[in-house]
DNA sequence: TGTCCGATTGGT
DNA sequence: CCAATCGGACAG
């Protein structure tokens, strides 16, 4: 199975996002190969969508590859304890990204729990700062591309249309209307969701 | 340089 | 519900 062209990942976000849901991501690090099935992912559409860090243009050493073309890794720091991983998505001049927020464990399951310091396979990579954990995935992949030999993408499940649901994005409760958006998609048939809310 | 705070998690 | 824990953002 190959890894994902960089071309899948230099179009719209929000095309992009759900398409996401069924591949793969994948670490190679010292040790060893972890990877897990994406199932949830929220869109973040640039400097005019109020929840993104890039709102209002804001071009800083934390943000700056979120302006470069797809393909890129944007992890950053928060909470004083956690990383939180992104995909770079769209042409240069956009400042599109896909917040991967869950993950279903496949290869390198002890590895993970060894990283995470639980055993429960549902504790794993069912959130975003814990997948990070789950796989090794540090501040040091800042800008990596994807297509690397560290990270990178591959071909997974295809999954059906009914199978995808959307919600508001997770944890944004100051981007104002923007909170209302339905930019979270997830597989929602999976057990490994970061929230077991179904709304509606 | 000082203060504020978070796209979370895990325990109470 | 709330503490943990600290780098980035921004005001001054």
């Amino acid at each position: 199975m190959s890894k994902l062209p960089l071309s899948f990942y230099q179009r719209p976000v929000l095309t992009v996002a759900p398409e996401l849901l069924g591949k793969i991501l994948v670490t190679s690090l010292p040790e060893g190969i972890t990877s897990g099935k994406i199932v949830e992912v929220e869109a973040y559409t640039g400097i005019k969508d109020p929840a993104s860090h890039v709102y209002g243009g804001k071009k800083t050493e934390r943000t700056r590859v979120i302006f470069e073309e797809g393909g890129k890794v944007y992890v950053y720091f928060v909470y004083g304890m956690h990383v939180c991983f992104n995909i770079v998505t769209g042409e240069k001049g956009t400042a599109e990204c896909v917040f991967i927020r869950a993950l279903e464990p496949l290869e390198g399951i002890e590895i993970m729990k060894k990283r995470r310091g639980v055993n429960d396979i549902f504790k794993l990579t069912s959130g975003p700062a814990k997948l990070t954990q789950a796989l090794g995935i540090d501040m040091s992949f800042y800008g990596e591309s994807l297509d690397g030999e560290r990270i990178y993408l591959k071909e997974g499940e295809k999954i059906e249309p009914s199978r995808i649901d959307t919600s508001p994005r997770i944890g944004i409760d100051y981007a104002g209307e923007a909170k209302e958006w339905e930019y979270r998609f997830f597989i929602k048939d999976s057990p490994f969701l970061s929230v077991k809310l179904s709304r509606r």
